[in-house]
DNA sequence: ACCTGAACACCGTTCAAGT
DNA sequence: ACCTGAACACCGTTCAAGT
C-alpha cells in the first residue's frame, strides 16, 4: 500500500460517491458534481473507474464490506445477544443523522430497474450480510424458533429500511426512533 | 365533463407519468419518454402542465386521492375490522404485480432531497391518508391501546413500505408475502 | 499514470408557427 | 384549443490527445 487509506484519488472518489448516492441515488449521482467534490474534472473520474456502472458497483461493494466489518466489530464489542439487537438499528440511524441520508441499499432498491447488473449484485450482498448477521443474533438470543430465525431476520431488516425511508420523507429522525419503539412494542424486535 | 375519465390527454399523461414514476422515480421521469408513451411530442406536454414539477405534483395528488377512494371502498365492502387489516397489504402487492413497481410515496421518499416542495406535500398526504385509515381500522379492531393506535398505524405503514422495497430489489413477490407473514407472526399485524 | 478539451447524446424548457 | 419543429442551455459520458 502506497498511501494510508482514504488519501488516494480512488478512495476519495468512492467516499464522495457514496455520500452522493445515499442522498440522490444512482440516477442522481452526477459525475460532474462528484468530480468537483473531489477537485478534478469529470473526465478524470473515468481514469479511476471505467464507467459509472463500475464506479457504482465499487461503491456498493465497499458499502457492504464496511457494513460487515462494523457488524463484526459490534459482535465482538458486546457479548449480550439482546444488546446486539438493541444496537443494530443505530447503524441506520447514523445515515439519517448524516444530513438525512439513507441506506444505499434502500435507495438503489427503489432504483432497481435502472441499475446495471453488477450494481444489483453488490446491493443484494448488503442485504444478505445484514440478514445473516441478524439471524445469528436472533439465534444467540433464542428469541424465535430455529426454523423462523431467517424469516424474522429478513422481516426486521425490511421493517428498519421502511422506517428509515419514512423518517427521511419527513426529515424527522425522531420518527425513526418512534417507529423502532413501536416495532419493539409490537414484538417484532425484543423490548 | 366532456369525456369519460381517462380518455382525454391530461388523464392519459397523468396515468402514464404515474406508471413511469413508480418504476423510475421523479428523476427518472423523462418528459420526452412520457410524451412518446402518450403519443405526442415533448413540447405538447407543456400545454397540459406548466412544468415537470407541476405534473409530478398532479400525479402525486391523484395518487393519494385514488388511494383514499380505494381504502374507502374497501371499508364499505368489508365489515370485519380484521378483514380490513388483512386486505390492506394487497394494495401494495398490486404495485409489485404490476411489473415490479413500488408505491410512488416510497420512491419519492427516497428522492426527497431532489423533490420540488409541492411534490413533497402531496407525497406526505399519501402517507397521512394511509396512516389515518390504518388507525381507524386498528381502533375498530381494538387490537392496541387507544393511545398506541397512531404509533402502531405508522409502524405498519413503514414496515409494509420496507417489505415492498425489499421485494422489489429481489424482483420476488413471494418475498413480499413472506415478509408480511413474518410481520403477522411477530405480532405487528393481526394473524 | 493521470488529466483534460471537445464532442456526443440527452434533458427540461421555450417559442414561433402550424392545424 | 391543441400540437409541433427547432432551438436553447444544460448535463452525463466518451474519447483522442495532452503532460
Amino acid at each position: 500500500m502506497k498511501n494510508p487509506a482514504g488519501t488516494n484519488s480512488a478512495d476519495k472518489i468512492l467516499a464522495a460517491a457514496t455520500r452522493i448516492a445515499q442522498a440522490h441515488g444512482y440516477g442522481g449521482l452526477s459525475i460532474r458534481d462528484l468530480a468537483e467534490d473531489v477537485g478534478i474534472k469529470a473526465a478524470s473520474i473515468y481514469h479511476h473507474f471505467p464507467s459509472k456502472a463500475d464506479l457504482a458497483a465499487a461503491v456498493a461493494k465497499r458499502y457492504w464490506e464496511d457494513s460487515a466489518a462494523l457488524l463484526e466489530a459490534m459482535w465482538k464489542e458486546l457479548n449480550d445477544p439482546l444488546a446486539w439487537l438493541r444496537q443494530y438499528p443505530n447503524t441506520f440511524r447514523k445515515s439519517l443523522e448524516n444530513e438525512n441520508r439513507i441506506c444505499l441499499c434502500s435507495f438503489m432498491g427503489a432504483e432497481y430497474d435502472d441499475l446495471p447488473q453488477p450494481v444489483k449484485d453488490e446491493i443484494q450482498r448488503f442485504a444478505d450480510v445484514n440478514v445473516a448477521w441478524l439471524g445469528k443474533a436472533l439465534s444467540a438470543a433464542s428469541l424465535v424458533d430455529a426454523d423462523e430465525t431467517e424469516r424474522r431476520a429478513r422481516a426486521i431488516f425490511a421493517a428498519i429500511a421502511g422506517a428509515q425511508l419514512m423518517a427521511r420523507s419527513r426529515s424527522d429522525i425522531t420518527l425513526y426512533d418512534a417507529l423502532l419503539e413501536s416495532y419493539r412494542a409490537a414484538g417484532l424486535l425484543p423490548a
